[in-house]
DNA sequence: TACAAATAGTTGATATGTCAACCATATTCG
DNA sequence: CGAATATGGTTGACATATCAACTATTTGTA
């Protein structure tokens, strides 16, 4: 086993229960964490394509499309045809999507705290460092995608 | 913004990288990322039942299920009962798997090795830290679940 | 201008994931 | 012993994910 592997390892076991409390925190709301998220890319970036969107959340495009056509049927977001090019939509909350989202939110940001709240150790180095670790894996990408 | 949040942020964001890279990785070997580790787990641990494996695998065991299923099917996993208990499968690779896993598994050792070659500074700093993060998480888990 | 190429989004197929409800077998305990 | 309870695995319903193929526009360029 190399460091690299267990860096690996140990990455990919901290997401999975991340993610595990993610979903059962946002169920208080009857959000999945996809949902969340794009409420959350929504909010902070009102008009957005759903290809942009698919850019921020890491996603398929044809996912994308469903996710999306989901939460317009519950009423959280509308898609708004854009002027300049009749292909793509506008993203927007709805009055219910932004109330629904601000509470998830803030709720979810104290979550974040409180899961972290015993750690200790210098946060700013371990931030740093996985900085660095993000940005070997987006240049590898990019390189690939060439 | 948190450095909390910020923590979340780019753990998140990093595991997405990794899931993408692996995904198109492990194409070349026809596996998914959940059938590679599934074989994984059964080559480290040979005669495990399915239970045990959605323990390592952090997944709903119906999920289990139906990717054993798939496994067996492709004639890479066996399911052998139980003699001292007569609900529980014990899973073995066959020979193909075992095949399969061999060369996937090495690759994919120095695929990790290749994708975190670029970085530098104190690795075990950082595993250690990581270690800490993950204790927190599997801590505050088992709170809930009590 | 007109045609080729790129881009935005959708759809169908299929894999992976959760959850709730279920069956069969084991275990616990009065 | 025998009933209640727990455990292992499956199934059905549905959400989320990728990919390939498609339509409709827009952009680039000869």
């Amino acid at each position: 086993m190399t460091i690299a592997n267990d860096l690996y390892s140990i990455l990919k076991d901290i997401y999975f229960y991340l993610d595990d409390g993610d979903r059962r925190f946002l169920n208080q709301f009857e959000l999945s964490i996809p949902r969340f998220f794009s409420l959350k890319h929504i909010h902070d970036n009102p008009g957005i394509s759903l290809t942009q969107l698919s850019i921020f959340m890491l996603s398929h495009k044809s996912n994308i499309t469903r996710l999306v056509q989901g939460l317009e049927t519950e009423g959280l977001v509308v898609r708004e045809r854009d002027e300049t090019d009749a292909r793509t939509y506008q993203l927007y909350l709805t009055e219910a999507g932004q109330s629904l989202f601000n509470k998830a939110s803030a709720a979810h940001g104290l979550f974040n705290q409180e899961r972290f709240s015993n750690l200790d150790g210098n946060f700013e180095k371990l931030l740093q460092a996985l900085n660095s670790v993000k940005e070997v894996l987006v240049e590898k990408l990019e390189n690939k995608q060439q």
